[in-house]
DNA sequence: AAATTATAGTCATCTAGAGGACTAGAGCAA
DNA sequence: TTGCTCTAGTCCTCTAGATGACTATAATTT
């Protein structure tokens, strides 16, 4: 069993081993995501560790969110993010309460070459190739946030080609579906601003207008950044809670 | 031993039940922040439990982070925000690079009546005594942050009469050094707007300014709002990141 | 006096196993 | 069909230790 890339003990404790060991095995797409583990009992016998180690390691890995645990089920790989909303940042309510997943456009697409920053950001070589989207998001057909998205181009091929206005409103689902990229968490940087003359006419505001922007930098299971994204959106709609600690 | 208020056996699992009779131990002030529990083999004795039972207790105390382990040393009450600073909202960079705790001033002070929403969001009755603050928090005498605050009266007694000149420029510390009042989490509520023409003038803005308006209600220990704090800063100073998962 | 070495106190890791609780499906009964 | 019971699979809780690692202090040696 016990396929060890090194000795099981050596310098941290072995349920951190385990845990590495398991990790390695999730990312290598032993296990796809949604997909259930071997139990624990066959685990620890594999590893020839006791149980609670076994559940020590897989604590481990749930708190890394790349494992979750149904009780009386099984221990499953996550699924990654569902729809990481942008909308958390802002609300427009509109008549409705509901929180509805906003309509997605895309206005254009580009491949080009990516920038200093971006290569640098999406762990590129120099000259890589990217898609450039820009994106419209609206709430009963009236616009809301404006996006700005470089996706890394050997890994979204299957986006470059494809015809955009059959593209879901959900994007995260859709890397997983069609690039089996699975987004497993983001950073978001928020800033303000105010629009440009493009900007203000893409989102029905005038120019000048006060605005948030959120940039997101999107990782995925094995924590390489594969997504980098700016939103903009009105900043009197803005309204965000941030628990501390 | 175990002065029990229930029956350690009843619809939750035992370290459950633990960890309910350590955290009354603990908001009742049986040991104060910043000190040490008695150690997991005399709480497993005098509990009758395993220590594998008393350790999923504290886990789960030290998760709410009303707890803290030092390996070698002991198990430590948690003793609270240290700065939970307004300045991760904002980067306000005046040549120099480092994060220094900005200074503080105490423009106003006032004993009144709590508004209908502040005696709602404090718990407290209608017609209750607040101290209503403004501070006005300065960077090299250049001022940055606007602050309104309500203390509820019979907890902030002492603040009421003591000179504001003297009050430390982290209010935190000082609400436990002077009112045993530990702040132990806090929510933030963060939205966008503009400066009135006195808030301009405070902050050495033009009326109409692009803000952020920070709105903070911080808990204690046992969970109850004891502030109410609305901070004003500059929209274009502001910098926040967010990780998502 | 300074450096080193015991020693005690504490949390951390690990074992081997028992019994409980939850989920889901198969089989049976009304 | 509908509802119930049974059963197997899985994670969850708990026990009663043994051993390791870290911290701080006391005792000893240099």
């Amino acid at each position: 069993m016990l396929q060890a890339t090194e000795a099981p003990t050596r310098g941290q404790s072995r349920y951190g081993w385990l845990a590495a060991a398991l990790r390695s095995r999730i990312l290598q797409g032993e296990w796809v995501p949604g997909e259930a583990i071997p139990p624990e009992a066959i685990l620890a016998k594999s590893y020839g560790v006791a149980l609670g180690t076994i559940r020590q390691a897989l604590s481990l890995l749930v708190s890394e969110a790349l494992l979750e645990r149904r009780h009386g089920k099984g221990t499953f790989v996550t699924s990654g993010l569902g729809g990481a909303s942008m909308m958390r940042f802002f609300r427009f309510r509109q008549g409705g309460e509901v929180q509805t997943t906003p309509d997605s456009r895309i206005l254009s697409r580009k491949c080009r070459l990516a920038g200093l920053d971006e290569a640098d950001a999406l762990g590129l070589p120099a000259g890589a190739s990217v898609i450039a989207l820009e994106r419209l998001r609206s709430i009963d057909a009236r616009p809301c946030l404006l996006e700005t998205l470089v996706l890394p181009l050997p890994m979204f091929e299957a986006l470059a080609e494809s015809d955009t206005a059959a593209w879901d409103d959900l994007l995260y689902p859709m890397y997983q579906r069609v690039c089996g990229v699975v987004i497993h968490h983001a950073q978001d940087q928020l800033s303000f601003g105010q629009l440009t003359q493009t900007q203000g006419r893409r989102l029905q505001l005038d120019k000048g207008h006060p605005c948030v922007r959120v940039q997101r930098r999107a990782f995925d299971l094995a924590g390489r950044c594969v997504e980098l994204r700016s939103t903009l959106g009105d900043a009197f709609s803005f309204e965000y809670t941030a628990q501390v600690r």
